[in-house]
DNA sequence: TTGAAAGTTGATAATTGATGTCAAGTTTAT
DNA sequence: ATAAACTTGACATCAATTATCAACTTTCAA
């Protein structure tokens, strides 16, 4: 029952990306050495993230990759999912053959009612959600030192 | 982000013992055919649900495994979190050590957010709850066939 | 009453398959 | 010619499942 690690690097490296892109390309190895994940793992990532078109890539020098919309309308859910699939805790509440199960449905309405609990958190939330607290948290670690050296 | 076969299988597993259990221990092989899982892996699952005294076992012939609490007492929780760990879509929302980087904070609240929410479903149904629907279900299937004949 | 057989839990090892991680080479644009 | 995205493949690790064997309890027949 958790995120794999598909999600949570991926969804580092997009708050990442919509912090620091300004028009320009970010190149994979500049998230990389900040968020401290393998640059041959983000490549996949990104590689999976392009398909679905929430990112852009700019091949070449000085190439990299750009969000592909606002940050304001990319939400969680949509990059947990398309890195790791549709999210739910069992496959019988994405498909629509039954479990071939005596108590199918008992368990099945279970299923169900934690689907949607997830599915409303990460689909209400976006990244310039996220990229906001970031900023917000940065702001919060230097007037922090400040306060530190001023004590000094 | 699913619940594993440990947590779904040992979950109808609780909900067959819950159903058929009346005062006299229930045999591995018996659910293990009513389910249709392996008795070896159920033997595991139960092993590990005697430890968390959620359930007896009675050794013998016409021995068996039976609850150790009133279904009313046993949460969905407290099944897979004792068959698959804590519920929590990430580690650091269980430890107390912090998560080694940059944006920890920013996205740790998200998982906090989701871990409530998941929580939150799962410690407020019991395995009274699942028994019930699972008579109900029965009930309903029965009175279709009834109808079926009927018709005939 | 005793001893063997059968049924059952209990513990651990072995196998399989999925996922995570890394490395090397190829293509494209500046 | 260089810096970057892209592609493919190999390897390691972990989860899921099956298999094996040991220990214990009851049953039943001689």
């Amino acid at each position: 029952m958790r995120v794999s690690t598909k999600g949570r690097y991926g969804l580092r490296a997009m708050v990442d990306l919509a912090e620091h892109e300004e028009g320009k390309a970010i190149p994979i190895r500049e998230i990389s050495e900040r968020q401290n994940i393998s640059e041959q793992y983000l490549e996949q990532l990104f590689a999976t993230l392009r398909k679905a078109e929430l990112v852009q890539s700019v091949r070449g020098a000085h190439g990299g990759y750009m969000l592909n919309h606002e940050p304001e309308n990319i939400s969680v859910a949509d990059i947990i999912t398309t890195l790791e699939g549709p999210i739910a805790p069992v496959d019988c509440v994405i498909e629509d053959d039954f479990c071939n199960y005596i108590d199918k449905c008992v368990i099945h309405g279970l299923w169900s009612e934690l689907a949607d609990a997830i599915n409303g958190v990460i689909e209400n939330m976006t990244l310039a959600d996220l990229r906001d607290r970031a900023i917000e948290e940065k702001k919060n670690e230097k007037s922090a030192q400040q306060k530190k050296i001023e004590v000094k």
